[in-house]
RNA sequence: GCGGAUGUGGCGUAAUUGGUAGCCGCGCCAGACUUAGGAUCUGGUGUCGUGAGACGUGGGGGUUCGAGUCCCUUCAUCCGCACCA
């Protein structure tokens, strides 16, 4: 029997769930493998071919764990909150878990169809409050904790509390906000709002007004990984900045282990890349800098306030060349030192630098702008008074809002120096050049090599040292400290959305109080609509009787996507607890995931908070390790391949085709093109045979007959007005041969009526030179194109206005076009994996996905080369089977050709397996089946290895020829072949002889030949004879067993 | 601008340690079979050249007996970040 894939794929599938065969367990003493791959959302439009090229991959990689002896965890489960499905809710008004159930069970199938060895009973939705219990209890133990940085870890709130009731806070050390610094007694004078809200500044979650990204049409704001370039990720709506009372974790108090972490994972040097610059750590100092001649009586009298910039830089070596400062416009300083002089034309920089949105901020970034302020600081080492600036290329988002400019070595501060005028004083000095004036300099010296020069105690030092020279100085001082500041911001975690985990928050007297755990999990309310109150309240606040038992009113903001997903590979571990986050037992069997498989679009928000999320709960003891995910691999993207049609616009191709038959003298006569002659416009005209050509359809030509009539006879000319259908019917070579009777002064009529036809859409196929001069390129289904050729009959099925459609074909058949684009509906070129499986098997898709190239590569999706996948299934098949295709295996014994050629297939596929090549492993099968083939073997002692070996990749095959071959159990739990080396040896090796480098020829010698002897072999055979041109070889060059290079 | 990655036949790719460039597959060409099909099988297929042979891994240069692989330089494409002090 030809082999019934569709048939044999369902058994196994059903028997494989049927009998749980991959339901996994712990097994103590069995070493462990937790492969993951990145949590799906499920949106609507189902599953693309993109979508389980990882999951294909991670599941070869688990299935060969598992044969290799290890007890392999592989689940899947569903981040099913998010933004989608609730703005469909709110278009609709159908709930948000109807839409989240029905795209689940849609993935499921799609899942289902492909022969995943997922551990089904694990599966965890985000949206479970089952599941969500954990993600809010979490919630508590962050905002029940504080980090100490001393222990470099988070401690409990508790320990804090114990702290200021014995010391106050003047010691504590603390990642926390800014805080006033009180005593023990301060402290217990407080009242226990005073007290909560100090505690505020200190928890790991915390509630605080901050600048956070809005956006309106979404109605909620975003963290900082959910914003690109002033727009949202997510739809794509603008974003901007507003202050606003949010929710924020505390991830800065990690940014250093979250940055040495990454020197201990197995991650794309590029990922940890992003992260490293998305954390953005730099080294420096703070220093600060003391403003002259406050105005005083602004502050009621005259007291004697000190008022001081602070600011950060990574260079205080160039302090000595820092002539002058700059504010971010919001700095909170800026209205306090502005002089009554420059005030207004401050205040009119602040509201252009306010009403400017951060998408124009960022476009234009190389305009220089600002405003002076009409103070002096004084420079504390130079002791000169330097202007005060404000400006918005100095953030207040990034250190301290302010910076000290330094001109000759900082570009920004150079351009902004030139712009407004100020002096530039240069301070370091470029190895092995003198010093120059920096009038004449065209751009700043940035570099951080070099001598300092006019720097008072630091001058001649290099510039590490002059750094740490200057710190040291200043701590001296008392002016400023060497300093760490990160680029990375807490994250924002409350969303003004319905559709998310509701924090288990209540609010007493304005405080928030988290609710006990054995209240959880705080379930997720109805809601009558599901967008903000009127007042402008996030859609939970239209929850009835949204309160505690007590009367007190529960938080009605949600938590964002990130917070279900960051810690879900923990809950995998141990899914069905339902006293525990996870058991002590599971997480310290399972640990973390070792292979972690999933896309590159996850680096800085996912990839982040999840080991953010780990650290954290390895300070609580919770988790034993400190990263998450051991090895990440991104699988690269699947782009779409878009078949084309071009439809000819038919005026625009009569007159080009007529153009080549006419142009260049081609008829004896000269032509030239769109001739005009007053307001008339002619398409041809030939002035040696006085003739006019023009080209239209029959309705226009029809209106022009007579005015165009006229003005030839006017002038003595003749006239041709040719129907475009002439074209096509009676065709190009009649038209032509009109032209030419005209030409020889034949009486031709000017005009043969004709009835113009239905206009019916034109296709030209591709490769028609000049094509594109006169058709337009459209995207069309590429179900409908194989191999470049357009099934024409499927295509005038495809849409009711193409069924009339006419073809201009090459060799009876209409060529597309294509191009590489992103998979879209759109563009017709999704392809959906359920399809493919119809029509080849989930076996050949997932072997053609990985035959495609590379996982981590990025490439088009095309499945023109399937077909040659499809056929080497079959001949897999065929092996095992006689003649007229009847399960037909030997008992005999191998010999050492066929024992070869498998050793050789497990060796390959074994390193490639380990190496995640894949692409290599399928052309490997691809070899080994041609060369069996060959051999005509069909023996049981080889077939039955190779079906183990090829399990992985095409498992539904395998596990029917394994019940085929007699074996009890399921292939899945086989073991994987041993590579027995014996059997690939040879006694000889074809050594290639090259003669200054290039192969002649090769020379079959025996492999333990000395080298003399080959050397003696080489030279000795005829076709060295022709090389070596009778003379003496310079050198010979022998590698055994590899190579054999001859010098001349 | 900075950072990362990638450039090999008509196409997807292979070459794991510096050692026969182009494996495997698609496509194409020729042939066989045939109830004409988008089936199966066989052979061929980097470029130029009738040929011996020459050339050939984005371009240029270098190291080496030998370079797709190492070094320098340059170009192109893709991705990420971007006033980060």
């Amino acid at each position: 029997m030809e082999y019934n894939f569709g048939e044999v794929e369902k058994k196994w599938q059903e028997k494989w769930a049927a009998d749980k065969v991959y339901k996994t367990s712990i097994v103590e003493g069995k070493p462990k493998y937790y492969v993951l791959d990145m949590f799906p959302y499920p949106s609507g439009a189902g599953l693309h071919v993109g979508h389980p090229l990882g999951y294909i991959a991670s599941d070869i990689f688990s299935r060969y764990k598992k044969l290799k002896g290890f007890n392999v965890l592989h689940p899947m489960g569903y981040d099913a909150y998010g933004l989608p499905a609730e703005q469909y809710a709110i278009q609709t008004g159908t709930h948000p878990a109807i839409t989240t159930e029905l795209n689940l069970a849609r993935y499921r199938e799609q899942l289902d169809k492909i022969g995943f060895s997922y551990d089904w009973d694990r599966e965890v939705r985000t949206c479970d409050p089952a599941y969500y219990k954990w993600t809010q209890w979490t919630f508590i133990q962050l905002f029940n904790s504080w980090y100490n940085k001393q222990l470099d870890m988070a401690r409990p709130v508790s320990e804090l509390i114990t702290a200021f009731e014995t010391e106050g806070n003047a010691a504590v050390p603390a990642v926390c906000n800014e805080t006033p610094v009180f005593s023990a007694s301060g402290w217990k004078q407080m009242s226990e709002k005073e007290q909560q809200e100090i505690l505020m500044n200190y928890r790991l979650a915390y509630l605080a007004e901050t600048a956070v990204n809005w956006c309106p049409a979404l109605g909620t704001v975003l963290a900082n990984d959910e914003v690109s370039e002033g727009y949202s990720v997510r739809g794509g709506h603008p974003v901007e900045r507003k202050k606003m009372k949010q929710w924020l974790l505390r991830i800065t108090a990690y940014a250093d282990r979250l940055l040495e972490g990454l020197n201990t994972i197995d991650w794309s040097e590029s990922i940890k890349e992003i992260q490293r610059n998305w954390i953005g750590r730099s080294e420096g100092g703070s220093m600060r800098f003391e403003v002259m001649n406050l105005p005083l009586s602004r502050f009621g009298g005259g007291g004697t306030s000190k008022t001081e910039i602070e600011v950060f830089t990574t260079r205080p070596d160039t302090i000595f060349g820092a002539t002058f400062m700059v504010l971010a416009p919001e700095h909170e300083l800026v209205s306090k030192i502005t002089k009554p002089e420059c005030r207004k034309k401050v205040d009119t920089y602040l509201s252009w630098a306010k009403n400017r949105s951060e998408r124009e901020r960022m476009t234009e970034v190389k305009k220089v702008s600002g405003e002076f302020t009409g103070a002096y600081a004084i420079n504390p080492f130079t002791n000169q008074p330097i202007p005060v600036w404000i400006a918005d290329y100095v953030l207040m988002g990034y250190g301290t809002g302010a910076i000290m400019a330094v001109p000759a070595h900082d570009s920004r501060d150079f351009a902004f120096a030139r712009h407004f005028s100020l002096p530039v004083v240069q301070v370091v000095n470029k190895p092995g050049h003198e010093a120059t004036d920096p009038v004449t300099w065209d751009e700043s010296y940035d570099s951080k090599e070099g001598i300092m020069i006019n720097s008072g105690f630091i001058t001649g030092m290099q510039v590490k040292e002059a750094i740490s020279s200057v710190i040291r100085e200043s701590e001296k001082r008392g002016i400023g400290t060497g300093k760490i500041n990160f680029r990375l911001r807490d994250a924002i975690f409350s969303r003004q959305r319905y559709w998310g985990e509701p924090f288990p928050v209540y609010y007493k007297d304005g405080m928030p109080y988290t609710l006990p755990e054995d209240q959880l999990p705080l379930q997720l309310p109805e809601v009558d609509a599901y967008l903000p109150t009127e007042n402008g309240e996030p859609p939970l606040a239209r929850a009835k009787n949204w309160k505690t038992s007590e009367g007190y009113s529960l938080e009605t903001n949600t938590m964002p996507g990130f917070a279900g997903s960051s810690g879900y590979y923990l809950r995998y571990m141990d899914p069905r607890n339902d006293k525990e986050y996870f058991s002590k037992e599971a997480v310290s069997y399972w640990q973390n995931v070792d292979l972690y498989l999933g896309g590159a679009e996850h680096a800085t928000g996912h990839l982040l908070y999840a080991r953010f999320w780990n650290k954290f709960l390895f300070d609580l003891g919770y988790t034993v390790t400190e990263e998450p995910f051991q090895k990440l691999i991104n699988q690269g993207m699947i782009q779409g391949r878009s078949s084309f049609v071009y439809r000819v616009n038919p005026e625009k191709m009569a007159e080009y085709v007529l153009w080549e038959r006419i142009k260049d003298n081609k008829l004896g006569v000269k032509f030239v093109q769109d001739y005009r002659d007053g307001n008339r416009k002619f398409d041809y005209f030939s002035p040696e045979a006085k003739l006019i050509i023009e080209v239209k359809k029959p309705k226009s030509l029809e209106k022009l007959v007579e005015p165009y009539t006229e003005y030839a006879e006017s002038k003595g000319y003749k006239l041709l007005m040719i129907p475009m259908i002439d074209f096509i019917e009676p065709g190009i070579d009649k038209v032509v041969e009109r032209i030419v009777a005209a030409i020889k002064g034949e009486d031709v009529p000017v005009y043969i009526e004709k009835k113009g036809l239905d206009p019916v859409p034109i296709f030209i196929s591709k490769n028609y030179s000049g094509r594109e001069n006169y058709s337009d390129a459209l995207h069309v289904d590429i179900n409908l194109v194989h191999n470049d050729m357009l099934d024409i009959e499927a295509f005038k099925q495809w849409q009711p206005h193409l069924n009339k459609s006419l073809f201009i074909l090459e060799d009876g058949k209409y060529f597309c076009g294509s191009e590489v684009e992103k998979m879209s509906k759109s563009k017709y070129n999704v392809q959906n994996p359920d399809d493919l499986i119809e029509r080849y098997g989930a076996d050949t898709l997932r072997l053609y996905e990985m035959f495609l190239g590379p996982l981590e590569q990025s490439k088009p999706w095309d499945t023109s080369g399937i077909e040659g996948v499809f056929r080497f299934i079959r001949k897999f098949w065929r092996l095992f089977h006689d003649h007229d295709i009847n399960f037909s295996v030997s008992g005999e014994a191998p010999i050492a050709a066929e024992l070869k050629v498998l050793h050789k297939t497990i060796k390959k596929v074994q390193e490639d397996n380990e190496r995640f090549s894949f692409n290599t492993a399928v052309s490997a099968f691809m070899i080994c089946v041609n060369e069996l083939t060959e051999l005509k073997c069909n023996k049981r002692a080889i077939l039955n290895e190779l079906v183990v070996l090829v399990s992985p990749y095409a498992p539904h095959i395998a596990e029917e020829l394994w019940q085929l071959l007699g074996n009890k159990g399921y292939v899945c739990n086989a073991v994987f072949p041993e590579y027995k080396p014996e059997f690939t040896v040879d006694n000889t090796f074809a050594y290639p002889v090259s003669f200054n480098g290039k192969m002649r020829f090769t020379l079959e010698l025996p492999v333990d030949m000395p080298v003399l002897e080959i050397e003696k072999a080489v030279l000795a055979a005829s076709e060295a004879q022709k090389w070596l041109g009778g003379l003496p070889p310079k050198k010979v060059i022998i590698v055994p067993r590899k190579i054999v290079n001859v010098v001349v």
